[in-house]
DNA sequence: CTATTTTTTGACCGCACGGTAAAAACGTAG
DNA sequence: CTACGTTTTTACCGTGCGGTCAAAAAATAG
């Protein structure tokens, strides 16, 4: 019984509907990515899921549950990506290197689901325009920003960085790696490796220490 | 007769004509800064200028084109604005520093304008998912990129600015000044100023040539 | 084979949207 | 006051949306 289930709080799911829901997500991932997120109805979803969209109901209770789930799937993934690949760097500077590289290497071999996370960031509002994500709203502005400003504080303790403010450095990283996303949809054929290393560079120079022998 | 008017392509507006029209484009900047496009209604666009859905009809043909009046006054007034800021700088690192300023100070005093911009840069979509925007998405990976890539190739070749590639060093500058958007509707409170002087610095230093006696 | 449970469908509902047509209100010139 | 052109409203359409409900179809168990 599902009522069974839902009251014991267990998650006791088949294994068709494990499937399914899966299926599902990944669906709505392709089609938000493709169609924005307010063309990205549950019947688009469905017909690509080969299903009714009547169907998606018995899985997720609401639509929006269906578009939370697939915010859940795609931080957890990019969070397991973004763990595999920083192994500790030596300094800072080292750090903030494969932080760019690993984010830049991110973004590149997953397009559709860093589409589909920046049309729901921009679009899930409430009935007012408020954002209905504060949770990723704190991921975005604080959650993501804090192992950067974390980075750069300890390379500006250690010395290895010249004097900033963290907080706008961090943003300042941020953008310029976020602004990948649209312009990877204007112009598909972007240097992305070449891309990076230039980040790198450039931000090298922003956080350098002037005052170094 | 209006058919008159369509038909010389002459625009024989009535001061009333044309006082709804501004009317209608401020309400909808207003409804599209609060709710976002897709929120933003004929019928709440009309609510908020105290008049019905349909009147709105006789102004503007569709929906769409009432969006694109938005997108060509905003446009517009911006690049007044811009103009007016940027008198002469005597070197690129002055040109450079002129570009960010003027610009945080543009969003900031224009911060619903600039939070209507982006709304309809991000979700102003054909039924694909393609944007409606190639003239202003020209414009925001183009012409709006290529003062700021002139200005950074001048200061190369004149030697006051070191080795980057300037397509980089531009999108990163842009993105930098557009994330501020973004980030005045999570924290009101931000300190435009500061802000601005930060990246300032910041660019000064990735720009600097470090090769300089 | 039958009974039961899980999964999917078909038929609807109410709603808000963009858009249309015709009539009513308004302003103004003769 | 009247006539006429301008502006706005009232009354509608058709469509697609998210969502509900009961019945049908697939699985699964006995």
């Amino acid at each position: 019984m599902r009522s069974k289930n839902r009251a014991s709080g267990k998650q006791e799911r088949t294994f068709i509907e494990e499937a399914r829901r899966a299926q599902l997500v990944e669906c709505a991932i392709e089609a938000i990515a493709e169609l924005g997120l307010h063309r990205a109805s549950l019947a688009e979803i469905a017909r690509r899921a080969g299903i009714t969209k009547q169907a998606i109901f018995y899985h997720f209770a609401t639509r929006d549950a269906l578009i939370h789930e697939v915010l859940a799937v795609v931080t957890r993934q990019g969070a397991e990506f973004m763990a595999e690949r920083s192994r500790r760097q030596p300094t800072p500077a080292d750090e903030l290197r494969a932080y760019i590289e690993a984010n830049v290497e991110y973004i590149g071999s997953h397009r559709d689901r860093v589409r589909a996370l920046v049309s729901i960031a921009m679009n899930f509002t409430d009935e007012d325009g408020r954002s209905r994500l504060l949770p990723l709203d704190a991921s975005v502005y604080g959650d993501s920003l804090a192992p950067l400003q974390d980075i750069l504080r300890r390379g500006q303790e250690q010395g290895q960085f010249g004097e900033f403010t963290p907080r706008t450095m961090a943003m300042t990283i941020r953008a310029a790696i976020d602004a990948i996303g649209p312009q990877l949809s204007a112009l598909p054929e972007l240097d992305l490796d070449g891309y990076a290393r230039d980040l790198v560079q450039l931000f090298g120079r922003a956080t350098a220490n002037d005052e170094r022998a």
